[in-house]
DNA sequence: CCCTCACGTCTACGGTGTAGACATGCGATT
DNA sequence: AATCGCATGTCTACACCGTAGACGTGAGGG
């Protein structure tokens, strides 16, 4: 039995996040596939809350930046559908990934990466920061949905539904988009690239640069 | 003691949820607090859950919707700031109410009001859909973020902070947004409104003034 | 050699959601 | 009017949960 560690525990933890939902992340049975005591754990992590926060973090390893190579919209899309492919490689937990703040080494990472295509697009610095929020918010918002889609899906349907019942054009049934799905993602992120593009516009930061 | 009723009990618990917190509104508090046993509530209620949905849709009682008199964006953004005043009129649990699909009376009411607005900007029905989820998705995380921006807002400042370290400009100390103010909120639906106008300009359903 | 200290274990406390049996009262039917 | 059925509330019990605090135990440094 190699030694505990904050890594195997984190690891662990993922490995049965994945197999039986975030539900399943407790900390008794984390310590019972571990093989150890549960409170064995509370000697690498101060509480459950911060062995979230590394498990979230975990899963945000292979996520890779494409670099200033790019145009910052492509770079910036191609972060955020990575982030989006990489939560959704561990459904049942893909929320609880994206609710986290990116506080942990990849989440700063990517952040950078963030920053930088933003700053690139000819944002003021704090309008950076505002947008970035902004993303990762949408981000988080989109798993969320997408993470019990599941349970859930039938249930914003239902919204859908009536909605198109009540006002008159009523969508074409089975056109309506799955909840969580890339499309559904890549609009909203559409929407948001055409607001940063036109927000960037009026700054006297153009993209004269480089 | 007047009967119980799912009103009442619903009440009860956005009350106990203001007061103490999300956590707070358990099944057995809840009870405590009516004075009853706490296998009552089920009841009126199949499981927590449903309850819950209850609590979110209560609290979204008072957000009015300004109606077709107003231009569509006008609408959108009363609706959406109004979800969010009234969501963050009962700290502690915003965030559990904008996380929840609309499909009580009131959030139903709400959604085809979004719709409403949306139709009028020229968008195509599945359009609509889409955005729709986007919008309510945006709002949710914004909230996500602003519940617990007394836990949390530090540690979004440490992102913010380690991000400006990295890539150069730095962003001056004092000025960056409050993670769930208003300002942040507004920022976000301005670019989301960006895009709803640019992608309801590629549609036939063009807008007539300006 | 002993002492310290990091690490793992054990027990226990107070909480959770809810299944299932039981009591009670009211409204409708016979 | 007597009866039945059903809705409502109560009680007990189960299987969990996070984690505080005391206890062992082994390795490394003085």
């Amino acid at each position: 039995m190699p030694k505990l560690t904050p890594a195997r525990i984190a690891d662990a933890a993922l490995t049965l996040g994945d197999r039986d939902g975030a539900a399943a992340m407790s900390m008794r049975r984390i310590a019972a596939d571990l093989g150890c005591d549960p409170m064995a754990i509370y000697r690498h992590f101060p509480n459950r809350e911060a062995l979230l926060d590394a498990v979230a973090d975990l899963a945000l390893t292979d996520v890779t930046d494409p670099g200033p190579g790019l145009p910052w919209d492509q770079r910036l899309s191609a972060i955020l559908g990575a982030v989006r492919a990489a939560a959704l490689r561990h459904p049942g937990i893909a929320a609880h990934i994206a609710a986290r703040p990116p506080l942990g080494p990849q989440g700063l990472r990517l952040a950078a990466g963030l920053t930088a295509a933003l700053t690139e697009a000819g944002l003021s610095p704090s309008a950076v920061v505002q947008t970035m929020q902004t993303l990762i918010a949408y981000v988080a918002a989109a798993l969320a949905m997408a993470d019990n889609a599941g349970v859930r899906d039938e249930r914003w349907h239902q919204v859908s539904q009536a909605m198109s019942g009540l006002p008159g054009p009523a969508v074409p049934a089975g056109t309506l988009p799955v909840v969580g799905s890339l499309e559904q993602f890549d609009y909203g992120l559409r929407l948001l690239l055409h607001g940063i593009r036109a927000e960037a516009g009026r700054d006297p930061g153009r993209r004269a640069d480089e």
